[in-house]
DNA sequence: TCTTGGTTTGACCAGTTGGTCAAATCAACG
DNA sequence: CGTTGATTTGACCAACTGGTCAAACCAAGA
Protein backbone atom coordinates (compact mmCIF):
# COMPACT_ATOMS: atom_id res chain seq x y z
CA UNK A 1 0.00 0.00 0.00
CA UNK A 2 2.67 2.56 1.34
CA UNK A 3 4.90 0.40 -1.21
CA UNK A 4 4.24 1.28 -4.87
CA UNK A 5 7.01 2.61 -6.15
CA UNK A 6 7.30 4.52 -9.83
CA UNK A 7 10.75 3.80 -11.23
CA UNK A 8 10.24 7.98 -11.27
CA UNK A 9 9.17 8.13 -8.12
CA UNK A 10 12.46 6.17 -6.84
CA UNK A 11 14.47 7.93 -8.95
CA UNK A 12 13.85 11.13 -7.72
CA UNK A 13 13.45 10.28 -3.96
CA UNK A 14 16.08 9.08 -3.83
CA UNK A 15 18.02 12.24 -6.01
CA UNK A 16 16.30 14.64 -3.59
CA UNK A 17 17.75 12.68 -0.88
CA UNK A 18 21.54 12.77 -2.27
CA UNK A 19 20.67 16.46 -2.76
CA UNK A 20 19.91 16.75 0.50
CA UNK A 21 22.75 15.24 1.97
CA UNK A 22 24.93 17.43 0.10
CA UNK A 23 23.41 20.72 1.01
CA UNK A 24 22.37 20.01 4.28
CA UNK A 25 25.75 18.51 5.34
CA UNK A 26 27.27 21.61 4.44
CA UNK A 27 25.17 24.47 5.82
CA UNK A 28 22.82 23.04 8.15
CA UNK A 29 19.32 22.59 8.08
CA UNK A 30 18.17 25.97 8.47
CA UNK A 31 21.04 27.11 6.29
CA UNK A 32 19.99 25.13 3.56
CA UNK A 33 17.47 26.23 0.92
CA UNK A 34 15.09 24.43 -0.97
CA UNK A 35 16.08 26.40 -4.11
CA UNK A 36 19.67 24.48 -2.83
CA UNK A 37 18.35 21.40 -3.01
CA UNK A 38 16.03 21.62 -5.78
CA UNK A 39 19.09 22.54 -8.30
CA UNK A 40 21.58 20.08 -7.00
CA UNK A 41 18.67 17.65 -7.67
CA UNK A 42 17.76 19.15 -10.71
CA UNK A 43 14.37 19.57 -10.05
CA UNK A 44 12.26 22.09 -9.58
CA UNK A 45 11.07 23.44 -6.04
CA UNK A 46 7.37 22.53 -6.52
CA UNK A 47 8.40 19.13 -8.00
CA UNK A 48 10.28 18.92 -4.41
CA UNK A 49 7.49 19.16 -2.81
CA UNK A 50 5.61 16.89 -4.58
CA UNK A 51 7.79 14.09 -3.45
CA UNK A 52 8.29 15.72 0.16
CA UNK A 53 5.77 17.63 1.99
CA UNK A 54 8.39 20.01 3.69
CA UNK A 55 11.83 20.71 3.81
CA UNK A 56 11.63 19.38 7.85
CA UNK A 57 10.45 15.72 5.91
CA UNK A 58 13.84 15.32 3.88
CA UNK A 59 15.71 16.49 6.56
CA UNK A 60 14.60 13.94 9.06
CA UNK A 61 14.37 11.33 6.24
CA UNK A 62 17.87 11.56 6.06
CA UNK A 63 18.53 12.13 9.61
CA UNK A 64 16.51 8.48 10.15
CA UNK A 65 18.48 6.91 7.44
CA UNK A 66 21.76 7.95 8.81
CA UNK A 67 20.98 6.72 12.41
CA UNK A 68 19.83 3.27 10.98
CA UNK A 69 23.19 2.61 9.81
CA UNK A 70 25.24 4.76 11.99
CA UNK A 71 25.64 2.87 15.45
CA UNK A 72 25.81 -0.62 13.43
CA UNK A 73 29.72 -0.95 14.18
CA UNK A 74 28.78 -0.39 17.45
CA UNK A 75 26.48 -3.10 18.10
CA UNK A 76 28.58 -5.24 16.34
CA UNK A 77 30.79 -5.12 19.37
CA UNK A 78 31.34 -9.00 20.45
CA UNK A 79 31.08 -9.70 23.89
CA UNK A 80 32.31 -13.47 23.15
CA UNK A 81 35.39 -12.04 21.02
CA UNK A 82 38.91 -10.94 22.13
CA UNK A 83 38.82 -7.58 23.86
CA UNK A 84 41.73 -5.99 22.38
CA UNK A 85 40.83 -6.91 19.11
CA UNK A 86 36.60 -6.19 19.24
CA UNK A 87 37.70 -2.96 20.68
CA UNK A 88 40.35 -2.28 17.97
CA UNK A 89 38.16 -3.43 15.04
CA UNK A 90 35.26 -1.68 16.15
CA UNK A 91 37.52 1.63 15.71
CA UNK A 92 38.06 0.24 12.35
CA UNK A 93 34.61 0.04 11.23
CA UNK A 94 34.01 3.33 12.64
CA UNK A 95 36.61 4.94 10.67
CA UNK A 96 35.56 3.15 7.05
CA UNK A 97 31.91 4.81 7.77
CA UNK A 98 33.49 7.72 8.47
CA UNK A 99 35.71 7.61 5.04
CA UNK A 100 32.82 6.18 3.26
CA UNK A 101 30.02 8.88 4.80
CA UNK A 102 31.85 11.74 5.38
CA UNK A 103 28.58 13.83 4.37
CA UNK A 104 26.86 11.79 6.35
CA UNK A 105 29.38 12.38 9.90
CA UNK A 106 28.71 15.61 9.05
CA UNK A 107 25.22 15.96 8.37
CA UNK A 108 25.25 14.14 12.08
CA UNK A 109 27.58 16.55 13.34
CA UNK A 110 26.01 20.16 12.04
CA UNK A 111 22.77 18.45 14.22
CA UNK A 112 24.48 17.73 17.32
CA UNK A 113 26.28 21.06 17.44
CA UNK A 114 23.31 23.05 17.00
CA UNK A 115 22.00 21.06 19.95
CA UNK A 116 20.02 18.28 18.64
CA UNK A 117 17.08 19.79 18.58
CA UNK A 118 15.51 16.65 16.10
CA UNK A 119 17.01 13.97 17.29
CA UNK A 120 18.05 14.84 20.77
CA UNK A 121 15.23 12.32 22.22
CA UNK A 122 16.73 9.46 20.66
CA UNK A 123 19.89 10.33 22.47
CA UNK A 124 18.43 9.85 25.66
CA UNK A 125 16.67 6.70 24.88
CA UNK A 126 18.51 4.48 21.90
CA UNK A 127 21.82 5.36 22.10
CA UNK A 128 22.36 5.68 25.97
CA UNK A 129 20.65 1.98 26.37
CA UNK A 130 23.10 0.83 23.39
CA UNK A 131 25.88 2.37 24.43
CA UNK A 132 25.24 1.48 28.37
CA UNK A 133 25.00 -1.92 27.05
CA UNK A 134 28.88 -2.15 25.51
CA UNK A 135 30.31 0.04 28.10
CA UNK A 136 29.03 -2.42 30.21
CA UNK A 137 31.30 -5.30 28.48
CA UNK A 138 34.13 -3.07 28.23
CA UNK A 139 33.87 -2.73 32.28
CA UNK A 140 34.09 -6.17 32.73
CA UNK A 141 37.00 -6.53 30.32
CA UNK A 142 38.60 -3.84 32.20
CA UNK A 143 38.13 -5.22 35.48
CA UNK A 144 38.81 -8.99 34.93
CA UNK A 145 42.52 -7.08 33.64
CA UNK A 146 41.57 -8.15 29.84
CA UNK A 147 42.31 -4.90 29.10
CA UNK A 148 44.11 -1.53 30.91
CA UNK A 149 41.38 0.14 33.21
CA UNK A 150 40.38 2.78 31.03
CA UNK A 151 36.32 4.71 31.79
CA UNK A 152 34.26 2.67 29.03
CA UNK A 153 31.97 5.88 28.50
CA UNK A 154 35.23 8.47 27.44
CA UNK A 155 37.09 4.96 25.46
CA UNK A 156 33.64 5.00 23.01
CA UNK A 157 33.72 8.82 23.13
CA UNK A 158 37.00 8.87 21.75
CA UNK A 159 36.54 6.71 19.30
CA UNK A 160 34.03 8.43 18.24
CA UNK A 161 36.32 12.19 18.64
CA UNK A 162 39.40 10.36 16.65
CA UNK A 163 37.05 8.95 13.83
CA UNK A 164 34.97 11.56 13.26
CA UNK A 165 37.51 14.03 13.35
CA UNK A 166 38.96 13.08 9.61
CA UNK A 167 35.53 13.69 8.17
CA UNK A 168 33.79 16.96 9.99
CA UNK A 169 37.41 18.55 10.12
CA UNK A 170 38.50 17.29 6.29
CA UNK A 171 38.74 20.85 5.26
CA UNK A 172 41.36 21.98 8.10
CA UNK A 173 43.04 18.13 7.89
CA UNK A 174 43.70 18.57 4.26
CA UNK A 175 44.96 22.67 4.60
CA UNK A 176 47.48 21.37 7.30
CA UNK A 177 48.73 18.31 5.98
CA UNK A 178 48.40 19.48 2.26
CA UNK A 179 46.93 15.94 1.33
CA UNK A 180 44.35 15.59 -0.70
CA UNK A 181 43.18 12.63 1.19
CA UNK A 182 42.53 13.94 4.70
CA UNK A 183 41.88 9.98 5.67
CA UNK A 184 45.79 9.19 4.76
CA UNK A 185 47.78 7.33 7.72
CA UNK A 186 44.50 7.66 9.99
CA UNK A 187 44.14 3.92 9.83
CA UNK A 188 47.55 2.91 11.38
CA UNK A 189 47.01 5.76 13.49
CA UNK A 190 43.96 4.85 15.19
CA UNK A 191 45.14 1.54 15.58
CA UNK A 192 48.27 2.14 17.25
CA UNK A 193 46.45 4.36 19.95
CA UNK A 194 43.73 2.70 20.57
CA UNK A 195 46.32 -0.58 20.97
CA UNK A 196 48.08 1.40 23.52
CA UNK A 197 45.42 2.76 25.54
CA UNK A 198 44.24 -0.84 26.14
CA UNK A 199 47.71 -2.78 26.64
CA UNK A 200 48.82 -0.34 28.95
CA UNK A 201 49.38 -1.31 32.54
CA UNK A 202 46.74 -1.16 34.86
CA UNK A 203 47.42 2.29 36.55
CA UNK A 204 44.53 4.80 35.65
CA UNK A 205 44.80 8.13 37.43
CA UNK A 206 42.82 9.81 39.88
CA UNK B 1 42.32 57.68 15.84
CA UNK B 2 40.71 54.11 16.06
CA UNK B 3 41.26 53.63 19.52
CA UNK B 4 38.62 56.19 21.21
CA UNK B 5 36.01 54.32 22.89
CA UNK B 6 33.21 55.33 24.30
CA UNK B 7 32.04 53.54 27.70
CA UNK B 8 28.92 52.91 25.90
CA UNK B 9 30.60 51.98 23.09
CA UNK B 10 32.96 48.92 25.05
CA UNK B 11 29.90 48.09 26.82
CA UNK B 12 27.44 48.02 23.66
CA UNK B 13 30.10 46.29 21.47
CA UNK B 14 31.39 43.41 24.06
CA UNK B 15 27.18 42.80 24.20
CA UNK B 16 26.93 42.23 20.64
CA UNK B 17 29.99 39.96 19.99
CA UNK B 18 28.65 37.86 23.26
CA UNK B 19 25.36 37.54 21.89
CA UNK B 20 27.01 36.68 18.43
CA UNK B 21 28.73 34.43 19.83
CA UNK B 22 25.85 32.35 21.36
CA UNK B 23 24.00 32.91 18.75
CA UNK B 24 26.50 32.18 15.78
CA UNK B 25 27.74 29.25 17.88
CA UNK B 26 24.22 27.26 17.87
CA UNK B 27 23.43 28.00 14.90
CA UNK B 28 26.07 28.25 12.18
CA UNK B 29 26.20 31.74 9.94
CA UNK B 30 23.57 31.35 7.81
CA UNK B 31 21.16 29.71 10.56
CA UNK B 32 21.57 33.17 12.44
CA UNK B 33 19.70 36.17 12.31
CA UNK B 34 20.69 39.73 13.39
CA UNK B 35 17.12 39.58 15.02
CA UNK B 36 18.15 36.47 17.31
CA UNK B 37 21.59 38.38 17.99
CA UNK B 38 20.30 42.11 18.80
CA UNK B 39 17.53 40.41 20.95
CA UNK B 40 20.56 38.05 23.05
CA UNK B 41 22.38 41.92 23.27
CA UNK B 42 19.53 43.95 24.27
CA UNK B 43 19.37 46.06 21.56
CA UNK B 44 17.39 46.81 18.49
CA UNK B 45 18.29 45.57 15.01
CA UNK B 46 19.32 48.89 13.92
CA UNK B 47 21.10 49.64 16.88
CA UNK B 48 23.52 46.76 15.92
CA UNK B 49 24.22 48.16 12.97
CA UNK B 50 25.10 51.40 14.09
CA UNK B 51 28.26 49.64 16.08
CA UNK B 52 28.85 46.68 13.76
CA UNK B 53 28.31 47.48 9.74
CA UNK B 54 27.27 44.21 8.98
CA UNK B 55 26.36 40.51 9.78
CA UNK B 56 29.45 39.32 8.46
CA UNK B 57 31.02 42.21 10.26
CA UNK B 58 30.19 40.73 13.60
CA UNK B 59 30.91 36.99 12.58
CA UNK B 60 34.36 38.18 11.24
CA UNK B 61 35.34 39.88 14.25
CA UNK B 62 34.62 36.94 16.68
CA UNK B 63 36.35 34.34 14.45
CA UNK B 64 39.67 36.64 14.65
CA UNK B 65 39.54 37.27 18.53
CA UNK B 66 38.93 33.37 18.37
CA UNK B 67 41.74 32.45 16.40
CA UNK B 68 44.04 34.59 18.33
CA UNK B 69 43.60 32.77 21.54
CA UNK B 70 42.75 29.52 19.78
CA UNK B 71 46.47 28.29 19.03
CA UNK B 72 47.82 29.80 22.26
CA UNK B 73 48.44 25.99 23.55
CA UNK B 74 50.61 25.27 20.88
CA UNK B 75 52.58 28.00 20.16
CA UNK B 76 53.51 27.30 24.08
CA UNK B 77 54.62 23.68 23.36
CA UNK B 78 58.14 23.96 23.84
CA UNK B 79 61.24 22.22 22.45
CA UNK B 80 63.09 22.53 25.24
CA UNK B 81 61.01 20.92 27.76
CA UNK B 82 60.20 17.47 28.87
CA UNK B 83 58.59 15.42 25.40
CA UNK B 84 56.29 13.57 27.04
CA UNK B 85 55.12 17.07 29.83
CA UNK B 86 55.34 18.79 26.96
CA UNK B 87 52.85 17.08 24.59
CA UNK B 88 50.63 16.04 27.88
CA UNK B 89 50.14 19.60 29.22
CA UNK B 90 49.82 20.52 25.64
CA UNK B 91 46.14 18.21 25.54
CA UNK B 92 45.60 19.56 28.73
CA UNK B 93 45.38 23.10 27.77
CA UNK B 94 43.85 22.34 24.90
CA UNK B 95 40.91 20.59 27.02
CA UNK B 96 41.01 23.75 29.13
CA UNK B 97 40.25 25.81 26.67
CA UNK B 98 37.41 23.73 25.13
CA UNK B 99 36.14 23.75 28.67
CA UNK B 100 36.12 27.58 29.43
CA UNK B 101 35.42 28.63 25.72
CA UNK B 102 33.16 26.09 24.54
CA UNK B 103 30.79 28.57 22.94
CA UNK B 104 34.51 29.23 20.67
CA UNK B 105 35.06 25.90 20.12
CA UNK B 106 31.82 25.41 18.44
CA UNK B 107 31.85 28.52 16.76
CA UNK B 108 35.26 27.61 15.24
CA UNK B 109 33.74 23.98 14.60
CA UNK B 110 30.65 25.32 12.92
CA UNK B 111 32.75 26.91 9.98
CA UNK B 112 35.42 23.93 9.97
CA UNK B 113 32.16 21.91 8.98
CA UNK B 114 30.84 24.60 6.34
CA UNK B 115 34.24 24.11 4.55
CA UNK B 116 35.87 27.09 6.64
CA UNK B 117 34.55 29.88 3.59
CA UNK B 118 35.48 32.57 6.21
CA UNK B 119 38.77 31.44 7.15
CA UNK B 120 40.06 28.98 4.65
CA UNK B 121 43.03 31.02 3.71
CA UNK B 122 44.57 31.00 7.12
CA UNK B 123 44.65 27.54 7.94
CA UNK B 124 46.84 27.10 4.56
CA UNK B 125 49.06 29.58 5.79
CA UNK B 126 49.11 30.62 9.86
CA UNK B 127 47.58 27.60 10.65
CA UNK B 128 49.57 24.80 8.56
CA UNK B 129 52.88 26.63 9.64
CA UNK B 130 52.13 26.96 12.88
CA UNK B 131 51.44 23.30 13.24
CA UNK B 132 54.63 21.96 10.97
CA UNK B 133 57.21 23.72 13.04
CA UNK B 134 55.57 21.55 16.18
CA UNK B 135 55.32 18.87 14.02
CA UNK B 136 58.64 18.99 13.03
CA UNK B 137 59.70 19.10 16.88
CA UNK B 138 57.47 16.72 18.29
CA UNK B 139 58.81 14.00 15.14
CA UNK B 140 62.43 15.18 16.50
CA UNK B 141 61.53 13.75 19.75
CA UNK B 142 59.91 10.55 17.85
CA UNK B 143 63.48 9.85 16.31
CA UNK B 144 65.52 10.16 18.81
CA UNK B 145 63.26 7.98 21.12
CA UNK B 146 62.40 10.49 23.77
CA UNK B 147 58.31 9.83 22.80
CA UNK B 148 57.18 6.04 21.08
CA UNK B 149 57.35 6.35 16.96
CA UNK B 150 53.95 8.23 16.40
CA UNK B 151 52.74 10.69 13.22
CA UNK B 152 53.15 13.78 14.55
CA UNK B 153 50.37 15.14 12.21
CA UNK B 154 47.93 12.79 13.51
CA UNK B 155 49.11 13.41 17.14
CA UNK B 156 48.08 16.70 17.22
CA UNK B 157 44.85 16.03 15.25
CA UNK B 158 44.01 13.50 17.98
CA UNK B 159 44.49 16.01 20.68
CA UNK B 160 42.28 18.26 18.58
CA UNK B 161 39.64 15.82 18.05
CA UNK B 162 39.42 14.31 21.59
CA UNK B 163 39.34 17.79 23.58
CA UNK B 164 36.81 19.41 21.26
CA UNK B 165 34.67 16.80 21.26
CA UNK B 166 33.49 17.21 24.67
CA UNK B 167 32.43 20.89 23.45
CA UNK B 168 31.42 20.16 20.14
CA UNK B 169 29.29 17.34 20.94
CA UNK B 170 28.45 18.39 24.34
CA UNK B 171 24.58 17.11 23.79
CA UNK B 172 25.81 13.96 23.19
CA UNK B 173 28.01 13.50 25.83
CA UNK B 174 25.98 14.95 28.23
CA UNK B 175 22.73 12.83 26.93
CA UNK B 176 24.58 9.11 26.65
CA UNK B 177 26.27 10.06 30.43
CA UNK B 178 23.56 11.57 31.90
CA UNK B 179 26.05 13.87 33.78
CA UNK B 180 25.35 17.60 34.34
CA UNK B 181 29.24 18.05 33.37
CA UNK B 182 30.56 16.89 30.03
CA UNK B 183 34.13 17.01 30.95
CA UNK B 184 33.90 15.13 34.27
CA UNK B 185 36.38 12.55 34.03
CA UNK B 186 38.02 14.04 30.69
CA UNK B 187 40.97 15.49 32.09
CA UNK B 188 42.55 12.18 34.03
CA UNK B 189 41.40 9.90 30.39
CA UNK B 190 42.99 12.27 27.83
CA UNK B 191 46.17 12.42 30.02
CA UNK B 192 45.86 8.25 30.35
CA UNK B 193 45.42 8.24 26.95
CA UNK B 194 48.33 10.84 26.11
CA UNK B 195 51.09 8.61 27.99
CA UNK B 196 49.95 5.30 26.92
CA UNK B 197 50.41 6.60 23.27
CA UNK B 198 53.54 8.10 23.98
CA UNK B 199 54.91 5.69 26.20
CA UNK B 200 54.26 2.48 24.31
CA UNK B 201 57.20 0.73 22.46
CA UNK B 202 58.74 2.20 19.16
CA UNK B 203 56.51 -0.28 17.33
CA UNK B 204 54.43 1.29 14.38
CA UNK B 205 52.05 -0.42 12.26
CA UNK B 206 52.66 -0.36 8.47
C1' DT C 1 -6.38 7.02 -30.34
C1' DC C 2 -8.28 8.24 -26.09
C1' DT C 3 -8.31 8.32 -21.36
C1' DT C 4 -6.56 8.32 -16.86
C1' DG C 5 -3.54 9.10 -13.19
C1' DG C 6 0.98 10.25 -12.11
C1' DT C 7 4.20 14.21 -12.90
C1' DT C 8 5.87 18.97 -13.71
C1' DT C 9 5.71 23.84 -13.62
C1' DG C 10 4.79 29.07 -13.74
C1' DA C 11 2.69 32.24 -11.06
C1' DC C 12 1.84 33.47 -6.79
C1' DC C 13 1.73 34.37 -1.52
C1' DA C 14 2.75 35.59 3.23
C1' DG C 15 6.42 35.77 6.40
C1' DT C 16 11.27 36.61 7.22
C1' DT C 17 15.74 38.53 6.32
C1' DG C 18 19.67 41.91 6.08
C1' DG C 19 20.00 46.51 5.74
C1' DT C 20 18.65 51.83 5.29
C1' DC C 21 17.28 56.35 6.86
C1' DA C 22 15.49 60.36 8.78
C1' DA C 23 13.95 61.72 12.93
C1' DA C 24 14.03 61.48 17.85
C1' DT C 25 16.59 60.99 22.09
C1' DC C 26 20.38 61.21 25.16
C1' DA C 27 24.95 62.43 27.45
C1' DA C 28 28.25 65.61 28.47
C1' DC C 29 30.67 69.70 28.22
C1' DG C 30 31.16 74.74 28.16
C1' DC D 1 20.95 75.98 30.22
C1' DG D 2 22.07 75.20 25.45
C1' DT D 3 24.56 73.06 22.12
C1' DT D 4 26.81 69.42 19.92
C1' DG D 5 27.81 64.93 18.76
C1' DA D 6 26.90 60.29 19.99
C1' DT D 7 23.12 57.02 20.41
C1' DT D 8 18.59 54.90 19.58
C1' DT D 9 14.54 53.82 17.10
C1' DG D 10 10.17 53.25 14.14
C1' DA D 11 9.11 52.86 9.61
C1' DC D 12 10.43 51.11 5.64
C1' DC D 13 12.49 48.32 1.59
C1' DA D 14 14.03 44.80 -1.67
C1' DA D 15 15.42 40.18 -1.76
C1' DC D 16 14.65 35.73 -0.30
C1' DT D 17 12.21 31.93 2.08
C1' DG D 18 9.05 27.83 2.52
C1' DG D 19 5.03 26.60 0.65
C1' DT D 20 0.49 26.57 -2.44
C1' DC D 21 -2.26 25.81 -6.50
C1' DA D 22 -4.40 25.42 -10.76
C1' DA D 23 -3.14 24.34 -15.07
C1' DA D 24 -0.30 21.93 -18.20
C1' DC D 25 2.20 17.84 -19.44
C1' DC D 26 3.24 13.08 -20.11
C1' DA D 27 3.37 7.85 -19.90
C1' DA D 28 0.93 3.82 -20.58
C1' DG D 29 -2.90 0.82 -20.80
C1' DA D 30 -7.52 -0.08 -23.05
Amino acid sequence: MTKAQTRIQLRNRTAILDAGLDVFSQYGFRGSTLDQIAAAAGLSKPNLLYYFPSKEAIHTALLERLLDTWLDPLRALNSAGDPVEEIVSYAQRKLTMSREFPRESRLFANEILQGAPRIGAMLGSDLKQLVDEKAGIIRAWSDTGKIARVDPHHLIFSIWALTQHYADFDVQVRAVRGTDDPFAGAQAFIDHVMRSILRSDGRNPS
